[in-house]
DNA sequence: CGCCTGCTTGAGATCATTCAAATCGTGTGG
DNA sequence: CCACACGATTTGAATGATCTCAAGCAGGCG
């Protein structure tokens, strides 16, 4: 099971290392955290809302959100896209009853990692505990950054900040180029992202597509002008490179 | 120094054992930890966007707020508002380039506390890394309902959620009911936090009270019927309730 | 072919913004 | 005590953005 799941994990382990240093041995550690593959329809989800979990997802293939569910009428709100090399729910091994829900956008494989694991390497290794910690907070950051997104701009600029994010982080997860990499989303979904009505989103996409900005087809995203689209979108990859401390480079 | 700002620090260290479990010597450093009491003017940014800083933020009085700026008109939005307890940056620890900037939304009083100090803490002590990233967790908690709430709801539901939202939070922090509360922000900040215009701020104001449902008078939120409040916000209070780890409170 | 899902279109209603101005309260200086 | 300035709240009217509802279209697949 760990031996066949190696390769998964050192995604994780290179998001990882994209922002904390980390020994051999510690590195070595997460290799071979045990894990369980799982595969998941598109559209279906993964935590339901209110499930309280025992085990953390590292996304493998695929695409897969994190949302918030009205219980009125059952209408969502996504708060995050997680790639994969992505552990989608880390936090919950602090926090695990979960307020949100996962849902595979796209038909995805996510690894299954008991949150016992997680917790005794935080505890063993206190640089482990601090990489965990930062890498929630580079989530928590585009988190921050979604707030924004959804209160402070009109559609198209709201559209148009969401591609360019994805973009750089596919790019620095080595899965595309900012300007052409597959977003499996439909504009249903994305509409849940945005904060719009599936309706608008479309006649959104087609202001932007008619700019010469960008097209989605295919389930891929194509940007044709990467600087008017960021210039529209106040764009600023800044709150998605969180570097390394200077101690830690140091040490 | 340290002495002085004893007391504030046990404002913080209230909060992190709300959540977590901290054997006595661990409390004893955190009371112990060094700090800077720092006054703040009202209307006035204490992190500026983009700034780096060396230390992190503990509210001791008043109301601070986290933001983020457009560049292009500089509008704002408010991200998370910070109570007397709240270290306001703790994330900054872990990741000390601010996309965002801190301000105080009343005259406020807060407590530096050098990273440098933090970090050594959470590495000598497993139990208060894993402390401070439950409390960073509990803060992203936070920030995933404000994106639903301001991607979700219209104008009277979403500020029907912020009132729910920090009436729960003054209620746990002991600084009043959730009926009652002071709350320092004007219409205009407020509207910041909302996504909203400071115009339909005060409209949608204007008619929450004529329905009954909250008054915010002299700086002071009145909740004239929190049951009616809650439906209308859809608000439960679920995500704001981080509970102990079994394995916390067994030990 | 028939069905399903996702995308597209139209028209009207609703929500929220913009801009401009009036009001109110508080504190300050004459 | 009054005049004034300032920030905060309130109001009105017009505009614009987004939503709702309802229907039509296109492609993939059994």
């Amino acid at each position: 099971m760990a031996t066949s799941n190696m390769s998964a994990l050192s995604l994780f382990l290179d998001r990882l290392l994209r922002r904390s240093v980390l020994s051999a041995e510690e590195q070595g550690a997460i290799l071979n955290l045990r894990s369980h593959a799982f595969q998941a329809e598109g559209r279906s989800d993964i935590v339901s809302p209110g499930q309280k979990v025992d085990h953390a997802c590292l996304v493998v293939d695929g695409l897969v959100g994190r949302f918030d569910q009205m219980a009125a009428d059952g209408r969502r709100q996504t708060t995050a896209f997680h790639l994969p090399g992505d552990m989608c729910d880390l936090h919950s091994v602090v926090a695990p009853v979960a307020g949100w829900g996962i849902e595979a956008i796209a038909t995805s494989t996510v690894l299954h990692i008991p949150h016992r694991d997680l917790r005794a390497l935080a505890t063993s290794y206190p640089a482990i505990a601090l990489a965990f910690w930062r890498d929630t907070t580079a989530d928590a950051s585009i988190l921050g950054k979604w707030v924004s997104n959804v209160g402070r701009r009109n559609a198209p600029a709201r559209t148009a900040h969401l591609v360019c994010e994805i973009g750089i982080r596919m790019e620095q997860a080595g899965l595309g180029e900012r300007t052409r990499y597959t977003f499996a989303a439909t504009q249903v979904q994305l509409a849940d992202a945005l904060g719009l009505t599936p309706v608008h989103v479309n006649r959104t996409l087609q202001a932007l597509r008619a700019d010469g900005l960008l097209r989605i087809e295919q389930r891929m995203v194509h940007v044709d002008d990467w600087d008017r689209l960021a210039v529209l979108a106040e764009f600023d990859p800044e709150y998605l490179l969180i570097e390394h401390l200077p101690e830690q480079r140091a040490a």
